[in-house]
This record gives C-alpha cells, structure tokens and sequence, in this order.
DNA sequence: TTTCAATACCGAATTTCATTCGTTATAGGA
DNA sequence: TCCTATAACGAATGAAATTCGGTATTGAAA
C-alpha cells in the first residue's frame, strides 16, 4: 500500500510526553517540545494522535493498571486482612498519587478540561474500580467480604484519590498520613475505628 | 489622588465570570466573554485581577463558604445525629458538585494548573476542613465525637468532593447515591455498615 | 475652583500554543 | 520498476491570555 505509521515513533511520543508531562506538568508542555524530544515534528504528532488530550491518555491508561498488577501481586504476598487493606489504601491515597512527580494530576487536568465531545470514555474508572473492588473482596475475611458492597468502597477510594492527586501537585503539605489509611481502613474492615 | 478601583465593576466582572464558568466551564470561558458580559474591556479585567485563575479563586470563596453556611443552619433543624451526617456527606458529595451545573470542577481544572508560583494558598482547603469537622463533631452523639478525629474524616470527604466534582462534569452518570452516602456514614456514626 | 498626578480604562499589539494545510519523501504492494 | 497511499514536515492559521501605549477620569491639594 504505502507508508505504514511506526509502533516506535509513538513509543517515542508516548516516552517524551511522559517525561515531559511528569517535569512541567501537562499544561506547560508543548505539543512542540513533545515532538523535538521526540525527534519529530509537532504536526507529525497529529499524525499519531487526535489531540494532546489523547497522548496524556494513551499513557495514564498502561501506567494506571501497571500499579494496579503490582498492587495485585504485592497484596499476594500478605499475611492478614489489615495488612493487604492497608496496603490497597495506601497505594491508592499516597503512592500513586505521588508518582513520577504527580503524575496523576495531570490526567485530572486533562479530565477537568474535557468536554462531552471529547467523549471521554469512563471505561477506565469503570475498570479501576471493579479491579479495587475485587482486590478488597480478596483482601478482606470471608465474612466481611460478604456483607459488604466492595464496589462502593471502590468508588469512594477513588474519588479520594483524585483529591490526592490533585493536591500532592499543588501543595506537598497536604499529604495522605498513616492515621487517615488507618481510619479508612476501620471503615472497611467494619472496626468502627 | 487618583482614579480608584469600583467594587460595582469588580463585582460585575465576577457576577458576568461566575454565569459564563457555569455555562462554557473555566476553560471555554474567555476573558473576552467575560469583559464584554461585564461591559468592560478585556485589558481592564487585568485591573481588577491579576489573571483568569484568580478569578475564579474569587468566586469560589464565598460561594463554598454559603454553602457552608446554609448546611450549619439547616444541619441545626435535625434531630438524629444519622439524619445529621447524611445531610453532610450529601450536600458534599451530591449537591455541592451539582451546584451551579457543576460549577466547583472549575476548582479543580483551576488548582490543577496552578503553579507553585501561582502560590495557590490552601488555606480556604484548611478552613473548610475545619468546618465541616466542626459541623461532624457537632452532629455525631457525644460519646461518638469523642473517641474519632473528625478532621480526619473531614479531609477523606474533602478528598472524595473533588473526585465528585470533576466527575460529575464529565460524566453524570456517574453520581452518588444514597446507598454511596449511607456507606460513609455508617464509617463515622461507627456503625461499621 | 483649579490644577495635578495617579491610575482606571480602552483598543491595539504581542505571545504562546494547539492544530491544520500544502507539499514532499518514503515504502509496501502490484 | 512503478504507483499510490500516507508518514513526515515546515509553514500557516486561529484562538486566547496577557501586555502596551495612550487617553480620560477623578480624588485631593493648592
């Protein structure tokens, strides 16, 4: 047919806007410094992608359930129902948040922005939060697990968790202490903390 | 000694910004718009404040701190303390991201692109939490608000409120519902739902 | 009342970006 | 080997926030 788009010219893109986004953020990175980081041009990038919304996507998608393997792996490898929950909350509230500069924030950013015609698709928060709730129905004593709605307790960890991403960019202060896991955790283990 | 700033064409400038966010959201929102709606120019808008975030900024005060306001006064007129704290999480997590065709995801696009220099200062964050762990203390029965730190569940709401607020500007179906609400106050009534 | 200086106000730049356009270069398939 | 679809690119285009230079107004001093 003819020339065919290259798997490692938008790994390229992808790896600059990554790099890019966790440094300045997604609003003060251009689509032109993407591109040159790149080793591009910054019309090229459209060729790849509909808009910049589209790449700060692309890569929140695979870096999101990337935690959310390891989280998965990790809780296998803990002992009692306090300590897998703990970690479950803690990794939402605090470490992902906190990653690669604040990473998070800037899908927050792009979400805040998007419009309906953006059809920004829910897919994702669908799929984290069934991913949670299954995890914490894991985590949990059978009896616990049973009686709760795991996906409710899903939904709130992760509207929480936009919270925290979003303040851990602007003010490092306002962080996720052992204390408040501790209290979410009570509330999910049904010890009325 | 000179011409002087008029509270009449500020508060028009927020009056006109406060019906346009609403409408087109912070983003589509131009300062145009705004200047022309507040039948001014746009260079004047810049007398007034010093950029399109801190527009915002101001509206957003007072507007959050009356609602604050209202929910103390009707939160006075109820009689059980469960009747109490599902009027707190609601007005915060339905009604207050609800408000003004979702008129608070203006906040978070705002805070999310603020800079450090933008020196976004927390402190509406700090007094608010303060509030509604006021409002929480005073509502749960005694023995209740003496055994939990209510800031701390004040933070957890306040976390979860962005996450309702930016979610419910994308995505309405996306809600909070009652059984969502129950959950919350069954963690701080302690009744371990 | 007049004058004066500070500054609100305005329209016209300026700047910065995302995005699109027109053209050229390249590569897969016939 | 040629042909065609399209990746790649540099140069527009367009939109929007913000700044600039000049003018008009107004509070206060004389």
């Amino acid at each position: 047919m003819a020339q065919v788009k290259k798997t490692e010219v938008r790994d390229r893109i992808l790896a600059a806007a990554a790099t890019l986004f966790a440094e300045l953020g997604y609003a003060r990175a251009t689509v032109s410094q993407i591109a040159k980081a790149a080793g591009t041009a910054p019309s090229n990038v459209y060729v790849y992608f509909k808009s910049k919304l589209e790449i700060v996507f692309a890569i929140y998608d695979p870096w999101l359930k990337e935690h959310l393997d390891l989280l998965d792996a990790e809780i296998a490898g803990l002992d009692t129902p306090e300590a897998r929950v703990f970690r479950i909350v803690e990794k939402l509230w605090r470490d992902i948040p906190a990653d690669r500069n604040g990473f998070a924030n800037n899908l927050i950013q792009a979400i805040s922005q998007a419009t309906p015609e953006d059809c920004y698709d829910p897919a994702l928060l669908r799929w984290t939060e069934q991913k949670i709730a299954g995890l914490l129905t894991a985590s949990l004593p059978p009896r616990r697990a049973a009686e709760i709605d795991a996906l409710r307790f899903a939904h709130i960890l992760m509207m929480a968790f936009d919270g925290f991403a979003v303040n851990y960019a602007i003010n490092r202060a306002i962080h996720c202490d052992d204390a408040m896991i501790e209290q979410m955790c009570a509330s999910i283990l049904g010890r009325a903390g």
